[in-house]
RNA sequence: GGGCCGUUAACUCAGUUGGUAGAGUAUAUCACUUUUAAUGAUAGAGUCGAAGGUUCGAGUCCUUCACGGCCCA
């Protein structure tokens, strides 16, 4: 098939080359999926040619001793004699680029893990026959390069090469260097190209780094313990949300993905500790869009004898103590909005106080069922039979108020309907000693002081199961250990979650789960549908 | 699950009332020893997401499907 396109000259060279039948499975595969184009065949010839020149493609022999972004920090501030006084080589390696060759001369750019930085290549420099050489490398190839430094007449700093190695020949094209890749679902697909060609995205993963090293430093300095519970769960707990099920096959058990670490950390009270937390992922088997992926980071903490005021004076502090390292202030700016996370700004409302007063629904009804339910038809949400008042205020302020909360509101005293595992007020057993967490419109972290109660615990696991049995997939499972761990006593505390993602979205200007998200979920690659004609997974099945 | 939008060269995008498919970048060849999206010349490169339908004729109109994006539930 490969043979029936039209082939340029290179081709042909290749064709009598020793070394042509190394790349033969290569060029099938890509014949095969209708990906093999000019300029593939192009860097198989050239990758041929190198070869045939005694060239490897993939030594691993280069050792640099610099890192551009440690030249560019020290040298930025010389001038031409100061950097000829340097006097002094470096080592550099990273990716190819751009080029800009003027003939016995060439300009190209080079990318490492740090920074990239401009290589000046000349011919005098290397010798012709390495020069030949090295006008045979791409754009995209890992290149390793010695030199020392000088400014061009333009004043940019860079690396005059006195010779240039390939470290690792790049079979495919970069996407284009002005327009970059813009194809959202090249982007989310090939993560790797998105990650070279588009600066943008490497510095959300890097903040994304600093942001969660910033909230392990945060709470280790604080006395927490971080642990690892189990992410397969006999029993999935500790959230409302539809698990995904799996199974073990030697114990022949049904497992699930846990939807939160909760009720494992709080074990751990029961045990012991009093202050523990764990980073990691949860997943919940629900829809996809611009702030859910199936899988997510969160981070849980639970801290005993607190309660959440205590809780609610920490997160201002933590959240607005990662921001000023990873953004360098408290203010951050959100999607065209300044958002104030500065300790002291945060409002704290209670649960109904916000859906009459940000909502607009007076106390007589969003107290009366009748009533409560007909608004929340008229906001345009289902009402289900049997469903329990407190759902239904849940629904009107998901519906009224949530959108409506820009800058940190604290928003407490949960119903206790939909609140199965927080401590009842002292004053008011309907309510819980419950907030979440919400700005630009969405939630941030759910909290509350912990129900310890094992009496009070079964009851309430008892109505969720009702209702789990009513047709709700969402409702709790009974947890027997759990309430058994309760009967031991575990100490009052009061524990949160924090949405890592969506916090890591807030802070790096993010519209999107999936931008901040190395490799989102997407449905597997077809041949005809996007994404370019990349090779269809064992996931695809027969149509 | 529903609505809207997108899918055209490797990348970024044009494509008129339906009449044989275009540009820039990239690639190849040539020229060029200080460029910054280098420049100039020449050339090659397409299953127009897939499958049906309407039509003398479909990138364009219709239907279904796939994948993605945004909004809603």
């Amino acid at each position: 098939m490969a043979d029936k396109v039209n082939d340029n000259g290179a081709a042909k060279s290749r064709a009598g080359s020793p070394n042509a039948g190394r790349f033969k499975p290569l060029a099938d595969a890509l014949a095969a999926r209708d990906e093999y184009n000019d300029v593939l065949r192009t860097r198989i010839d050239k990758a041929c040619a190198l070869l045939d020149a005694n060239q490897q493609l993939y030594p691993n022999t280069f050792r640099k001793d610099t890192h551009i972004g440690d030249i560019l920090a020290a040298y930025s501030a010389l001038d031409e004699e100061g950097l000829a006084a340097v006097g002094k080589t470096f080592r550099v390696a990273g990716r190819m680029t751009s080029l800009r060759s003027f003939g016995k001369v060439t300009f190209i750019k080079m990318l490492d893990a740090s920074e990239s930085m401009q290589i000046f290549v000349a011919r005098d420099d290397l010798g012709a026959e390495a020069y030949q050489i090295f006008k045979k490398f791409d754009i995209g190839d890992i290149l390793g390069v010695e030199g020392d430094l000088f400014r061009t007449k333009t004043g940019e700093l860079t690396i005059r090469a006195k010779t240039v190695d390939l470290v690792t020949k790049s079979m495919r094209p970069l996407p284009e260097k002005y327009h970059g890749l813009k194809d959202m679902e090249m982007r989310y697909r090939q993560r790797y190209v998105d990650l070279i060609v588009t600066p943008k995205t490497s510095e959300i993963f890097r903040k994304r780094t600093m942001i969660v090293r910033g909230l392990r430093n945060y709470l280790d300095s604080k006395g927490f313990l971080e642990v690892e519970t189990p992410m397969m769960q006999p029993i999935p707990g500790g959230a409302t949300a539809k698990p995904f099920e799996t199974h073990h096959n030697a114990l022949d058990m049904k497992l699930y993905m846990r939807i939160a670490p909760e009720l494992y950390l709080k074990r751990l009270l029961v045990g012991g500790f009093e202050r523990v937390y764990e980073i990691n992922r949860n997943f919940r088997n629900e829809g996809i869009d611009t702030r859910h992926n199936p899988e997510f980071t969160m981070l849980e903490f639970y801290w005993a004898y607190a309660d959440f005021h205590d809780l609610m004076d920490l997160t201002e502090d933590m959240i607005s103590t990662v921001a000023r390292e990873v953004c360098g202030s408290t203010v951050v700016p959100y999607q065209g909005v300044d958002i104030d996370l500065t300790p002291g700004k945060w409002t704290r409302m209670s649960f109904f106080e916000s859906i009459e007063k940000i909502g607009g629904v007076s106390p007589e009804d969003y107290t009366d069922y009748a009533r409560c339910a007909a608004i929340v038809r008229r906001s345009g949400e289902k009402v289900i039979t049997g469903e329990k008042l407190g759902k239904l205020q849940a629904k009107l302020f998901d519906l009224l108020v949530e959108p409506k909360l820009i800058q940190p509101h604290f928003i407490y005293h949960y119903p206790t309907d939909i609140s199965p595992l927080s401590r009842r007020n002292d004053d008011n057993p309907d309510i819980t000693d419950r907030y979440e967490l919400f700005m630009v419109g969405r939630e941030l972290g759910n909290a509350f002081s912990e129900l310890n109660d094992p009496v009070d615990q079964r009851g309430r696991f008892e109505e969720q199961v009702k209702e789990k049995a009513a047709g709700d997939d969402e409702a709790h499972f009974m947890d027997e250990d759990y309430v058994r761990a309760l009967e031991y006593g575990m100490p009052p505390a009061a524990g949160q979650g924090v949405g890592i993602d969506r916090l890591v979205m807030l802070l790096t200007d993010s519209a999107s789960i999936r931008e901040v998200i190395l490799f989102p979920l997407l449905r597997p690659e077809t041949a005809s549908g996007g994404g370019g004609s990349a090779p269809a997974g064992p996931a695809t099945g027969p149509a």
